[in-house]
DNA sequence: CCATTTATATGAGTGCGCTCATTTAATCAT
DNA sequence: ATGATTAAATGAGCGCACTCATATAAATGG
């Protein structure tokens, strides 16, 4: 059986559009690759000639979702450091708003700091592309290429913002906001701090 | 059939035992709860008479080694703050030295920020008996009592260094030692910082 | 002692994510 | 047109963590 490369792109799209219904309505454990497989018109295994997995499938969505937010962003022009961090990482999490409720169940192993950088995740875009963008604003602002550590240190920090956001409770999420605020403190005080030399300490 | 509670607590036991071998030598998506039953002498469902899941296995084998090195580290005095914190965390993962490879990956799941903290998950225990531990330390160093902000932000960056060990290459995991330097430096450096007001930003 | 109650052990069963040998159909060579 | 080739679709099957109706044996009461 052939097929065109556009019915391929149009089944790998119609996928993550009743998959993202079906997660938004019925929660990430409770919607099987299965029920995804059959609402797309495909069949079960076809689903993962498409996405290596079911994860996979959720890394898409938001890739996608991330994209589009992170575009217009990155225009902007005249903030300082953090005000900028604040608006482009607010605008991802924005950007997600409607998938929050099923990211805090997918995203804990999507986006886990204990998975291994090497290997091939569907998490690890998300992660990279983020980081990336979080370099060119800090090029931006004059901060010279940030180590190895510093961008690992922010990462982790950014993943406490972000589950705090997946499970906030409050109206609009407005303690993420403070939280957020806070994070971004402490990051750009750690910036000009975070290893000048490899110093080990005790032995 | 009833069995005393002896006779239980010892199957407990051997569960953890026989589940902590399996682990270091087979890894943890490798070792099978039936496996697990079977070296433990058990059917396969009895093992879920003793523990809700398999993480919940080794959330137990954590925190039984946790607790062996937690007494011992908090008898010592006449440190500043930032090297008897030091002291501690580097004192539990020595005690976890053993199980580092497949922390890992099995880590993942279990202390992950993203898990609600109202649910009964299986490393909720382990979470909260680390933070009571550390606020015991501030407490000692006339830290007034920390916001739970405070504290979300510690654990945060606890997992951080806590993942990069679980993955550090280096020889002795002194990368981790350095990184567990820099990241008490800037938790300590947050401290007066953190949450003095609950002041939003942006509207 | 036997009957009843009760706490535990049991393993066949369930639904899951995912795999893979096979089938199907579009394309290409003649 | 027709057969050969190839890429994608298929769904039965696998191994997993976990469940639950049932079996079993210890404790208890008469």
């Amino acid at each position: 059986m052939r097929v065109t490369a556009e019915t391929k792109t149009a089944t790998r799209e119609r996928i993550i559009q009743v998959a993202a219904k079906l997660f938004i309505k019925d929660g990430w454990e409770s919607t099987t690759t299965r029920s995804i497989a059959a609402a797309a018109g495909i069949a079960a295994g076809t689903l993962f000639n498409y996405f290596d997995s079911k994860e996979a499938v959720v890394a898409e969505l938001i890739s996608e979702a991330l994209a589009e937010a992170g575009h217009e962003v990155e225009k902007r022009t005249g903030e300082s450091l953090e005000e900028e961090l604040y608006t482009f990482i607010w605008a991802e999490l924005s950007a997600l708003r409607k998938y929050r409720k099923f990211l805090a169940q997918a995203a804990e192993s999507i986006l886990s700091p204990l998975r291994r950088h090497s290997d091939e995740s569907a998490g690890e875009s998300i992660r990279t592309t983020h980081l990336e963008a979080v370099e060119r604003i800090l090029l931006k602002h004059r901060i010279e290429r940030p180590a190895a550590v510093t961008m690992q240190l922010y990462w982790t920090l950014y993943l406490g913002v972000f589950a705090h956001w997946a499970t906030d409770h409050s109206p609009k999420q407005e303690d993420t906001m403070a939280l957020l605020d806070q994070t971004l403190n402490l990051f750009i005080t750690a910036l000009p701090r975070t290893l000048p030399s490899k110093r080990s300490r005790k032995s």
